[in-house]
DNA sequence: AGCTCCTCCTAACATACATCAAGCTATTAA
DNA sequence: TTAATAGCTTGATGTATGTTAGGAGGAGCT
């Protein structure tokens, strides 16, 4: 049960078996089916998660009711309305399962306790922030100046895992495009 | 010289006389030229910076040589490279004056130990970190999802006072479109 | 002053992507 | 089993934006 996500952490900061047992001790297990939905806006955000088995999409829901993909998380990924998470404000996103899951969620409260007996927690999360920032500002970046078949060909290379698990038209929403333009894209390129 | 920033930091927080002062005593002043750089790929980055008075901008140079813009800063903003400056990774933005500016700014080190002394400053850039998240995102979905003239407009209702300072090939460049097509989104538009 | 550089604008043409419409296949439901 | 639905594909056509080229006006420099 806890040995990915232990795995996980050991590829950031590396734990004693006791800090290891205090860290899954925090964790709660949680499984969700597939279109049952993780969080709604409106609701508050005291979980963050972490994915052993399954994938699921983040997504924001426009006055028009258009839905704009956010984040795709599969095993080995954390998931949450991050800015509701962080900033205690209300959930702005949906996180809606497309496949069976099987999550780990450790609360904020809990979280910030186990920053104070074991800094190294703080700079695990720390990292996978900053990591999220940079990727998010790269993605602002592909968006604003690329072609959408370039932003395909970096999607498959950076997550071919997620490529293969996903449907088309998610991806293209994902990726700004429209499914028929995606899968013209496709045909040219096999 | 320190009113402005106790008056932005008022918006958020209220401090006492005596936190005031501790806060400013840490401050630097600095004041750079038109064209001059405040960051470039390569540095450390310890110091975070707020605009008294000038124009900033920070942008990603790619293995083309093409900039990419990734945010002005007026009065009253912060600018440095944020994911060097919290990582404590090389910076990788250039920060460029695009007007004569006079700074102040504020050591990452000080930073730490004012947060442990007085924990509503914490509270401060937390926010501001928070709200920084959630307009990159905001900017994800606005150049997946709009036309040009969409964002040209959201950008003229958001920032006013950057519209009417910085010149329009490099608005354009923020907002992923060529200075031609601006030229005729604007002409459409007034 | 005269020169150069920079900014902005315009126009003709090219391209990427959206839109609309239709058909095909595989999965789900009755 | 058949019917319904969702996902993928294809074609015809429209639109937004890029590309290329040129020109007008202003700012700063010699």
């Amino acid at each position: 049960m806890y040995s990915e996500i232990l795995k996980h952490l050991s590829e950031y900061i590396s734990l004693t078996a006791e800090e290891e047992e205090e860290f899954t001790s925090v964790l709660t297990e949680k499984s969700i089916n597939k279109k049952q939905f993780l969080t709604q806006p409106g609701q508050e955000i005291t979980t963050e998660y972490y994915v052993i088995k399954g994938c699921l999409q983040s997504y924001y829901q426009d006055e028009a009711g258009n839905k704009h993909i956010i984040q795709f998380a599969v095993e080995d990924w954390w998931i949450s309305d991050f800015e509701a998470f962080f900033s205690g404000r209300k959930a702005e996103l949906y996180v809606e399962a497309i496949e069976d899951c099987m999550l780990l969620g450790i609360q904020k409260d809990t979280l910030e306790i186990l920053y104070k007996r074991i800094p190294k927690f703080e700079r695990f999360f720390r990292i996978k922030t900053t990591n999220a920032f940079v990727a998010l500002r790269s993605r602002v970046l592909s968006a604003l100046q690329k072609t959408g078949k370039q932003r395909y060909l970096e999607f498959c290379d950076q997550y071919p895992q997620i490529e293969r698990r996903v449907s088309n038209h998610n991806i293209a929403n994902y990726l700004g495009i429209k499914p028929e333009s995606l899968s013209r894209i496709r045909k040219e390129i096999f």
